[in-house]
DNA sequence: ACGCTGATGAAG
DNA sequence: TTCATCAGCGTT
């Protein structure tokens, strides 16, 4: 179980190879769960475990950011796998997300929440709450708790400050898929996963339509 | 339901 | 140079 998990062991764990990334994203974005995010931070370790992600996937995906080609932003996406991309959003917040399949194929995985598991109070600290189940369920709010930002766009998930470790297989009976949120073009596609009953899985807003 | 916040990219 | 949009969050 998580509360078993000794951040020594998981720091020594060598990070998911780049052979992981380079596969359909979906396929990625479903593994991911039950996988640690290891953030690196003056020294101190900050550590989650993946309960919900989102795959976007190619200039076909109407929601993903390359649907309209290549740009500035988005071009980490276009290089190869295993890299984060790391976007500024509604001028306030930040997202990260996992690049997947070949180099020239635009496509990620979007860490959607974690189940804090080491650090826990830095990330209070970074994100000014004392609510443990408040830290990390949604994209803006662990990027905040982790201290992540554009200054890690383009980071090597294999080896750098920001790793992502194997975990312990997850239960195929507790993943569910549902159509990605806060989007308004592609949903027809569910392509939002999560581990059912994790507290740390983020939950749609009402009505955003129009 | 609303406001905050600013980068982004398309249009002019 | 404007303008609408935006893979979110906290507060009301």
């Amino acid at each position: 179980m998580t509360a078993a998990v000794q951040p020594k062991s998981l720091s020594a764990i060598d990070p998911l190879p780049r052979e992981f990334y380079l596969r359909p994203t979906v396929d990625v974005a479903r593994d991911l769960l039950g996988c640690y995010l290891v953030r690196r931070l003056e020294g101190e370790l900050l550590i989650g475990q993946i309960v919900e992600t989102e795959a976007y996937v190619g200039e076909g995906d109407p929601a993903c950011h390359a649907a309209r080609g290549k740009t500035p932003r988005n071009a980490v996406m276009y290089g190869p796998p295993g890299h984060a991309y790391v976007y500024f959003i509604y001028g306030m917040y930040h997202c990260l997300n996992a690049v997947t399949e070949r180099e020239g194929f635009p496509a990620a995985v979007l860490i959607r929440a974690l189940e804090p598991v080491f650090g826990v109070e830095t990330m209070k600290r970074l994100r000014h709450t004392r609510n443990v189940e408040n830290l990390t369920n949604g994209p803006g709010k662990l990027c905040q708790a982790m201290a992540i930002d554009r200054r890690l766009n383009g980071a090597d998930l294999c080896g750098s400050d920001l790793t992502i470790v194997p975990g312990h297989p997850v239960d195929l009976s507790r993943i569910r898929a549902t159509s990605r949120i806060g989007i308004r073009k592609g949903t027809e596609h569910l392509w939002r996963f999560f581990l059912a009953n994790s507290p740390w899985v983020s939950h749609p807003r009402l009505s955003r339509s129009s």
